[in-house]
DNA sequence: ACATATATTGACAGCGCTGTCAATTTGTGT
DNA sequence: ACACAAATTGACAGCGCTGTCAATATATGT
């Protein structure tokens, strides 16, 4: 049984196969009783447009590339839900696109991905919403982007949270308990979000006048390996901190998981607190107090974003959406010295 | 600047623009200097296919489609991983289509994506690949399909893991240490691999002699808070189990979970085993006990088989894939009533 | 009522590729 | 060298849709 197409729409409702196009594609012009008999008929016949003769005919896609690199798999899995979401309410589809981000030449990889399937325009995960030569070649190109949680969101479509006043909350909820030797672990420098998390834990400990230790510091990748050797590193020394604030909810795991081969209580002998609100967060035991990032609104509103550029055919001009992030406090932290000011969930 | 098309390559090798086309899909009946003639030319022009004019006139997408429901986060990175890598060696895209599975009609919201995406064949992840009614239609239209650790494997192709020698290995494990009374946390029945774990669960325990006990086996739904739940209710009666095998990980992290808030050591009062490997399995404290799915190659394998049937033209007949499990011993699990038989991780 | 502006509709080419089938070249057996 | 089969190549229609632009219907001002 050969598929609808336009053509049967158009004769069932006694109108060109352009009306019937115009119908299907919310274009103007169209008087009221016209588009009501087409979208009779389409109802009746089950129509569906056929989208490779329409990006074919019409030279875009209906999809959005989704790229990314080295990320964990709960971020995709929600930004993705969240832009499949956004898609869906204007039958735009999304395909991924998994970069090597060790190679250097993520531009030739995505040119090619981006020749073949003619994707109309693109949804930046970090680390490579800061890769500069990417950038440079999707303007160059004129292909519409969205780049998430970047490092600078001077430039371009960008979607964030406050990653700087993010963390300043969480340290205030520290420094709250009365913490002051606050270890802190960083993620890996390319992330954009890295660097402000970072950054923003400096600035707190200063204007609280806390002098900074370089000792308390130590680097991380956002993996929970990471996270282990990094709490190795800052529960060795002979004074160690009374909290550790992990860039990230894994690596935060992978410090809990330390503590207790060390023999440590938490939150009674030291607080850890993370920064994501993955679902692992919930999961663990003491449970995390992290910064839940929307990251499902995130990938909805960079699809949202996105397809306005896409069917808007001046840009807006650049815009930056600020999302709204929550301290969610668990039982991972607690006064200092003392444990045990929230109760175990 | 105009993309190469077909026709440009053609005139640059001084061939045919069907012959050019030969090339690039790897057509027999091509000699091999004009073949090398025309990959010349191809490389020269950095020339890449179009994507819908190759699916319009070839009534195909060179796409995939991806149906999933209610899964985790991990199993479904993992699997649109390996499908993604599968597919990329013979330049075949995905498509993702979540499923609203609470709704009956399956069936029609996929019927929808058919037409709409043209997908060339679909891979159905569990509990989609148990919907009857869906793989009625895709019978009916004849799609291409391929299921993922489906309840019976019996029709199409299948890709899983021996879930009842899986389960039955890590009773094994159980019975080994010692433990007798083993509480045991059901997934959801529409889950094949549900059914097919707890009916080990109780083929072991009869092949060791022991009187299968409904007080020590609970429902849960394969998430975090059904197995703390779960939890709850195994460790509440007067002669609670020493160990639980939980049906999957996220309700072993649960079981986790509820044992400390009643105070118990893990694995010293009660030994606590998952099922999947998921990353949370190795981040938890103590690190799970679990069996290891090949998340990542069941979704390689999947595409493969999907491909091989869709370019084939006669259907090479139904298969079913059984990959390799592996029992992963971790520190949730130890010898009854003494604890501590593997030392922490 | 008429001319003019504006909104609505339709005819048709053509997007870049593949399927079909016919034309041509090459190989094989005698 | 010839007839014939097999392999190789090419011409061309058409996949289902949208863009363009011309044709027609309706609204507006005088």
């Amino acid at each position: 049984m050969r598929n609808i197409r336009l053509e049967d729409v158009a004769r069932k409702a006694g109108v060109s196969m352009k009306t019937v196009s115009r119908v299907v594609n919310g274009e103007p012009n169209v008087r009221a009783n016209t588009q009501e008999k087409v979208l009779e008929a389409i109802k009746l016949m089950n129509y569906r447009p056929n989208a490779s003769a329409r990006s074919l005919a019409g030279n875009r896609s209906y999809l959005v590339g989704l790229l990314y690199g080295d990320v964990s798999p709960a971020y995709l899995f929600e930004v993705q839900n969240g832009a499949l979401k956004a898609g869906n309410e204007t039958h735009y589809g999304l395909v991924l696109h998994p970069c090597e981000t060790v190679e250097d030449d993520v531009s030739g990889d995505v040119a090619d991905f981006l020749k073949q399937s003619r994707v109309d325009g693109l949804i930046l995960t970090p680390p490579i919403s800061d890769n500069m030569a990417l950038i440079r070649l999707l303007d160059a190109e004129k292909i519409p982007y969205v780049r998430l949680s970047p490092m600078d969101s001077d430039m371009g479509m960008t979607v964030s949270i406050d990653e700087k006043q993010a963390a300043a909350e969480m340290m205030k909820h520290l420094l709250d308990l009365g913490h002051r030797r606050i270890g802190f672990i960083k993620g890996p420098m390319a992330h954009g979000a890295s660097r402000w998390r970072y950054e923003s834990y400096k600035a707190s400990l200063e204007k609280t006048g806390i002098i900074f230790n370089p000792a308390l510091v130590a680097d991380g990748d956002f993996s929970f390996d990471s996270g282990k050797i990094a709490a190795e590193k800052l529960l060795s020394g002979g004074n160690p901190p009374t909290a550790i604030f992990a860039s990230n909810d894994n690596m935060a795991a992978g410090v809990i998981h330390t503590a207790f081969e060390r023999g440590l209580q938490i939150p009674r002998d030291i607080s850890i607190a993370g920064f994501d609100d993955a679902p692992l967060a919930r999961q663990l035991w003491p449970s995390l107090t992290t910064i839940h990032q929307p990251m499902r609104g995130m990938g909805h509103m960079a699809m949202a974003q996105l397809l306005t550029m896409i069917r808007g055919d001046d840009c807006a001009g650049p815009e930056q959406s600020i999302l709204n992030y929550e301290l969610i406090i668990r039982a991972s932290t607690a006064n200092v010295g003392r444990g045990q000011s929230h109760p175990h969930p």
